[in-house]
DNA sequence: AGCGCATATTGAATGGTTTCAATACATCCT
DNA sequence: AGGATGTATTGAAACCATTCAATATGCGCT
């Protein structure tokens, strides 16, 4: 006497179900009677099945609702499905919509995202590329600090596909993609400039930080090409909102070098700097323009509404994205360097500086202090 | 003749270094001439081992620069220490802020945060969590959509332990930490009504969400509590800014419910909502008052700054993660269904209603309309 | 010295997938 | 029919860390 279908359909469940764990590959090939390679053949499609045994695979995969282990998988190939997304912090919103676009497409794509944060920190920085790492990730997106050499190094060494994203790098080994702070840079300070201002003050997080170089040879630029006398202050600052204020007082308040205009480094220090004018009391844009790079979302909100560089957040995802894919298929044929334009955007927060002090006086438009 | 002893510590080298390969605990076991387990043993130090192998062991690992590959331990321990993070989006600040107290907690204790975004759809919502699930994730926060039955079910099956996050869900499955919605709503609906607003809107993303569903308990109790007669209605809407103020610019001339304050769900709204009474024309608080939940950064850059109901956002975090790891470790004893405290921050936003069209004709205080 | 007990150490088996050399099968041509 | 060519399928081996039953070692006591 045979065995009844149905009892023997039963006992080929019965493994995976009785022993209470996911079914596997096994599983499904006994069920659909094919081997295992053929199962990992239908699932992983870099091999022609038949009709026949795809169909009984696939079947038999919805009967048990097989999901594959993507740990196995990842230590198979050596290389799992997972990005590593390595940026300073999620709380600034320049950095949230780039994660959000990462995941977005990570998403669509079948891949997933694993984050790490490094406070802008090298050491930091350092640790959580090891962790990802030990992971094994298919590629790494990172924004890096101030010193990511040794990172680099690391990754590097472990043959990990790597975009840099947002701050360029002298290192010839990875693609990248950025924005051309220069370029904003010379327009915007240009535009300063034109409208009369010659002290100008840059608020800056890290001085050393490839961004601030490049935002700095802009800003000279735009003043040499302009052929004017304009003073520039640099002050720099750790994330410590006291203190930060502490010191834009005094600059603001050194009698012979007050900047008429500031331009602030990032959205963080933006709100800050807005703060601190207000409590303060001194006006903007009356008494002094200011201009933040990295557009808050509240740019069009306050009143003088925020004159602002907006970097291509998402283009520079979606571009970092297909350099990422291109390398881990190893099609790239070279370093990539991809330079994005940011968008200038000239709100109410600028205008002509006021007219007591002229440095040099300088013929800006006669205007009315008093606002009320 | 023996094998020179620095000619043999060489031969154990080859191995790793000749195949290209990273070292194994294979390759530090022999290295340290001792077993794999020992070494396995010393790395998770959950067994004992004597001071002179342990000393061994660690030499051949910094000798080797081993290390552990993540995928493999998750794999033979069928969990691995990541993290499954599910949050909507990560471009609404309190979002934002929540993953970078969880990534920050998690990196501390050695852990590594997977990051999926639902989108606010319980579709995507789905999707995600079953990405999560085949990593095998030791353990899942999750800020849950409308509708996360299919989630939940799939997780509890799966057996990964669960902590849900902001939004109280009936299940009785999961821990949970949340705010007091309701006690935070009752605080500021009673201030406004005490201010004499009868007419209120609230402008909700989802109604059915049980955060809504608390905020408009705490919004109605408040309005018994004060024995008035309050108007109240509920505006529901998409992420479509454009729809969304039309909507709102019907409600706002709908000259006989027209209400005099505004209550608005999340951040984003709040964003919208700003810029649509900017609009309009409409003068804030002159005409209308308005209060935010979810605290935006720039509450304190607007004129006039905002009301606000402050999450507990750190807090949710780090209790969510002390759940979470406790239930890891099999410790829990029950459900946890954790409430933390909000705190309502009242600012320049809030002020009595206009005076004409007095529904009720309330005591409210004698007020010029004129300002500027 | 001999015995028993406690502790440290060992290493084969395990987990789930993919890979790839080997095999089976089908097709076509002469 | 016989042989050659090409394609589909198979299943053992590999990936790497951990587990745990079995063994070895050390210690104390008589």
């Amino acid at each position: 006497m045979w065995p009844h279908p149905v009892a023997a359909a039963g006992k080929v469940l019965e493994e995976a179900i009785l022993k209470r764990r996911p079914p596997t590959v096994l599983d499904v090939a006994k069920r659909a009677s094919v081997s295992v390679g053929t199962v990992s053949n239908v699932l992983s499609g870099r091999v022609k099945v038949s009709d026949a045994k795809r169909g009984l695979v696939l079947r038999a995969i919805s009967d048990l609702s097989y999901t594959q282990n993507k740990l196995a998988q990842g230590l198979r190939q050596k290389r799992s499905p997972l990005i590593g997304l390595c940026v300073p912090f999620t709380s600034v919103s320049y950095f949230a919509a780039l994660v959000d676009a990462f995941e977005e497409v990570a998403s669509d794509r079948g891949f997933e995202i694993m984050q790490v944060l490094t406070r802008q920190e090298p050491e930091k920085e350092l640790q959580r590329v090891k962790s990802m790492l030990r992971y094994h990730v298919g590629g790494i997106m990172m924004l890096p600090s101030v010193a990511p050499q040794r990172s680099f190094d690391l990754i590097a060494e472990s043959g990990t596909p790597l975009v840099v994203i947002d701050r360029p790098t002298a290192d010839p080994r990875f693609d990248q993609v950025t924005f051309d702070n220069y370029a904003a840079m010379h327009e915007a300070v240009s535009r300063l400039i034109a409208l009369g201002h010659r002290h100008i003050l840059f608020v800056v997080r890290q001085r050393l930080l490839s961004v601030t170089v490049d935002r700095v040879r802009g800003l000279e630029a735009a003043i040499r090409d302009s052929g004017k006398q304009v003073a520039v202050n640099i002050l720099e600052c750790r994330y410590d909102e006291a203190a930060f204020i502490s010191r834009l007082e005094s600059e603001l308040k050194s009698g012979q070098r007050r900047p008429t205009a500031i331009v602030v480094s990032n959205s963080l220090l933006t709100t800050w700097t807005f703060r601190a004018l207000r409590l303060f009391g001194i006006r903007c844009p009356d008494d002094v323009s200011l201009l933040s790079i990295d557009e808050p979302d509240w740019s069009d909100l306050v009143d003088p509404t925020l004159s602002t560089i907006r970097p291509p957040t998402r283009a520079i995802a979606f571009t970092a994205w297909d350099l990422l894919m291109r390398r881990m298929r190893n099609e790239a044929q070279q370093v990539d360097r991809v330079e994005l334009r940011a968008e200038v955007i000239f709100r109410d927060s600028i205008a002509p500086p006021p007219r007591r002090k002229p440095a040099r006086s300088e013929a800006s438009p006669q205007r009315t202090m008093a606002r009320s």
